[in-house]
Parts: structure tokens; sequence; C-alpha cells
DNA sequence: TAAAATTAAATTTTATACAATGTAATTATA
DNA sequence: TATAATTACATTGTATAAAATTTAATTTTA
């Protein structure tokens, strides 16, 4: 094998994702200008469009993100009348998200999005329901490493 | 097919990306924390490890970021003194990146992390490698369709 | 049940990302 | 060859990310 071969670059998984990630999400920035959304607060959504009235704590865990990122992120979204903030009334340390009439709206104007993404990646249904599956894997795989690194 | 599934979260393989990534960079970072470097300036530190006496475009067009992004990150490795900016000569334009002493020798700290992180993964070779190059054709596709964009 | 521990958000700090703009140097062209 | 176009980098502004700290509320426990 070459000399550090395992420090090239390109053998890099981390970087392979690092990189692949970011071009896509470049691929959804004009369909979301149109929204007038970003990435992260498109992925909000998505969450918030299968269920909302959940707490901040849920929306982090199901997108992998902290309240450092969600609370300025939500309060954006907040102003744009897209959602509502509001604490628990049951439990005040939470804090609740829903949708306003126009966060729902919101939807369909949404709804061709995925479509018009994935033929830009010229690849397969298949091929890609079989990446989603071994990151989602990895990702699960990582994330308990991590879980247990706490302890 | 379930109503709007095209929508839903975990059906989106840019979603799958972008948490992927993340939280494979989070796999570094204990590992970083102890050479002095962030993710992005690992990347950065792979490329010129490769080869180094290079312009910022070429830095850039290997990482995929731009200035705006680089320009502060490389401040930041020459004041930790791994690296010395130096205007090209020839063309005025661009500015060379060279490692220093301290830099070339960072490398051999380095090398063992790759391994330390595979491990982590609980993926064999040829998992990371047959998803490292789904990865690299992706991103070649994308970036290819970003470059016919602009025209 | 009062004090300690835990939890959920918010805030602060540091470091990306990237679009848009500015500037200086270089190249192309009328 | 003067000027227009292009190029490379730097700067500015906006939006994440994530660690660390703070605050307020809730739960556990001695």
């Amino acid at each position: 094998m070459e000399p550090n071969a395992l420090l090239h670059l390109d053998n890099q998984l981390c970087f392979a994702l690092y990189a692949c990630a970011r071009e896509v999400t470049k691929l959804y920035r004009p369909l979301l200008d149109e929204l007038g959304l970003t990435y992260t607060q498109y992925v909000t959504m998505l969450v918030l469009w299968e269920k909302d009235d959940i707490a901040v704590k849920t929306l982090g865990e199901r997108l992998h993100l902290d309240s450092g990122t969600l609370t300025p992120l939500l309060k954006k979204l907040e102003a744009s009348d897209l959602i509502r903030r509001e604490r628990d009334r049951e439990d005040e340390r939470s804090v609740i998200v829903r949708l306003t009439e126009q966060g729902q709206s919101l939807r369909e104007r949404a709804s061709g999005i995925p479509s018009q993404v994935f033929q830009q990646t010229k690849l397969s249904p298949e091929q890609i329901a079989s990446l989603r599956e071994q990151l989602h894997e990895l990702t699960a795989v990582i994330s308990l490493q991590e879980e247990q690194a706490k302890r």
C-alpha cells in the first residue's frame, strides 16, 4: 500500500460524507429560496408536517440538533409566522412547537421538492433507498457509540 | 403509498446524509481536540500533507469550499504556526499555502486517527469503500449539475 | 419535605458555510 | 494598446452547529 494512504483525502469516508452532504444541500437552495426557507428550516418543517405540537426536545432528537441551533432557528420560523412557540403548561421547562395556518399550507408548496431533487441525482429509486439505509445504519451505530461514551 | 410519504424525514436521502455527516464529524472531535484542530482544519491539513505549496484556489476545489470559508480558516492555521500563506510572485492574485515544520510533523500525530474512527463505525473495509464510492459518484454528478446550472 | 440532582431551554462563544460584494491583478479583445 | 472581462482572494452579512454555561422548573432522595 502507498505510504500513509489512510490519510489521503479521497480515502476518507468522513470527507465523502461531508462534501456530499454540502453538495446535496446546495441543490435544495434555489428550490427552498422560493419558499423562504433555509435547508435546516426545511428539515425542521418536514418533522412538523409529519406531526406538530411537539417539544423542542423531541424536535432536537429527531433532527440530531440541540437547543443552541434550534432556539434561534425556531424564533425565525415564528417571526415568519410559520410556527408558534409556547411553554408547555404541564411542564414549564418544555416549549411546544405548533404550525400556524401558513405553516400548514406551506407543505403543499414544498411537496414537489423531493422529486425535483431526486431527478438531479441521476440515481434510481433503488440506489437512493439503499444509500439512505446504509447511512441510517451508520448514523445509528455512531449515535449509540456516542451515547455510551457519555458514561 | 402513504400520503405525502415523499415528504417524510426518514425518506429523505438528503437528511440521511446531513445527519450522518454531522455524527461522523462528532466522532472526530475528541481525537482532533488533542491535535488542536477542528474537523475542517483537519481535512485542510489532509490535502496539504498530500501536497503543499498549492494555491488557495486549488485547496478550495479539492475541499469544495470557497474563500469565504478558507481565508479565515487558513489564517487560524497560520496563527497556530502550522502553515504559511504567501502571495504567488508569478501571479499576485494567488496565495500559496505551505506547511511549516510543525505542520509537517503534525502528520505523524494524526496518522492513527483514521483507523480509530474506522473501528467505531463497525463497518467492514469493503462496506466503507463501497459507501465512499457511492458518495463520490453522487457528489460528482451533483457538482456537474451545479457547474452546468451556472450557464 | 427541604436539599440535591436532573431536565429543558436559552445564551454565549467559537468555528464553519456560503452568497454577495469589493479589490487588485491578469488576460482577452476591439 | 486602452479597456473590458475575468480571476483570485478578502470582506460582509446571514445562518447554522455544537460545547459550555446559565436559568428556571421538576423530580429524586436523604
